[in-house]
DNA sequence: ATTATCTATAGATCTATAGATAATGC
DNA sequence: ATTATCTATAGATCTATAGATAATGC
């Protein structure tokens, strides 16, 4: 054995005092692993960092070897679920510039949905908490501002041409942010094909008519399967 | 002076160090204005027992002669929110038995919205908070619950007529939600409109026809005024 | 030498309780 | 006598830091 590394994956530094209990191949991501489901379930408040570690299977003070406060746990695990949207949208516009606004907006929500739904914890709820509005998360909270604006963008494009009251603009974004509530529906194909099924909603929130529905559902499998998401 | 109790409303007990700095008529009332602050715009967790009391104008320990614990507090706060919507409901089935499906769902968003949206702290918010997913908040979550599964009832109701995906029924309890998120919008009359916007969004997004949204408008007009609210 | 962990702890909280105090009310 | 507040504090946290220790890597 001595010097097949391939099985012990022994790193420099002191051992241990448990086994691994968390997935992850490096510390930190294990500390996010357990952070996630932490804060997810019981709150940011909630969670002390002695919890995150016992979760782990490390001593508290080791937490601080990858993150210099708490609040550094939270803005990692928040860089995880924001950018891929985003990056979603900027590729929208390079590879398919010529969509529509409905075109545009379904797929946006098929895709932002999907994303909400599929990761290991709730990331999502994060968003919500009280806890985290002011402090030094200022950086996420302006780049889910601007995602908030595409939908807002997109859906103004539709009410113009359905001649629904633009008050409805607004309501895609929060509809699809409302997987949040719904992360926890057993898994299954009812399940898989929500992210889908809101996002028809949006359009049809906006007053586009069934007929054109199909239509929309079938483009934006197209759109969102190209770009080799992830 | 001497005599004229009605210019000091005097209470028995030691005299507090501060004058009043909340609303309410009772120092209960106060505290509970300064925890609906606190924890709707901090976090329940994040909010400590003392800042309640220095917001009231009290010693920290003072407000253990009203609240047994800081859980107690939260639970008379949720106490305000849930009770209203499903009263409602259960007006709702007395005086108008013969509503269709469409109208009830209409109707039903059109007060609950209003309801999330009119109070003095956006106290709709504290129903996200994963801090409360489990303690002794029972009550109040299977009381949302119940009014919940009306939402779906009604949804249900829309959906066999329209021939929409019956996924999209659970939507508009999840759409009325979400008026949590924009309760800090700037008053004016498009705060005032959005309730019933989004009660129309309710049942577009079942797939009720846009001529017929207009008759349900009026119709819930009449509803809700009738039987004299709060 | 470098790294990742550990032990130990300082200092700052935070919740809840005990009991004193200063009003009103009878 | 009753009530609503106050002061003081116990006991249990919690975050972050200091510095020791036990591996690997050169």
């Amino acid at each position: 054995m001595g010097h097949d590394d391939t099985m012990s994956l022994a790193r420099a530094g002191r051992p241990r005092l448990h086994t691994q209990r968390r997935p992850g191949l490096t510390a930190r991501d294990e500390i996010l692993d357990a952070a996630g489901e932490l804060f997810t379930t019981v709150g940011y408040a909630a969670t002390s960092t002695r919890t995150i570690a016992e979760w782990v299977g490390i001593r508290q003070a080791s937490l601080y070897h990858y993150f210099k406060t708490k609040d550094d746990i939270l803005c990692a695990l928040l860089n995880q679920t924001v950018t891929p949207s985003l990056r979603f949208v900027g590729r929208l516009a390079d590879t398919h510039p010529a969509l529509s606004a409905p075109e545009r907006l379904h797929a946006l929500a098929a895709f932002d949905g999907e994303q909400l739904l599929s990761g290991r914890w709730n990331l999502g709820a994060l968003y919500l908490l009280p806890e985290l509005r002011d402090s030094r998360l200022e950086p996420f909270w302006s780049d889910r501002e601007r995602l908030r604006l595409h939908y807002l963008e997109c859906g103004r494009g539709v009410v113009a041409q359905t001649g629904v009251n633009e008050v409805a603009a607004g309501l895609p974004f929060h509809l699809v942010e409302s997987l949040v509530n719904m992360w926890a529906m057993p898994p299954g194909p009812g399940r898989v094909e929500l992210p889908l099924h809101v996002a028809d909603a949006c359009v049809r929130i906006l007053g586009v008519p069934d007929a054109e529905i199909a239509a929309l559902r079938e483009r934006t499998g197209e759109v969102i399967s190209v770009p080799a998401v992830r």
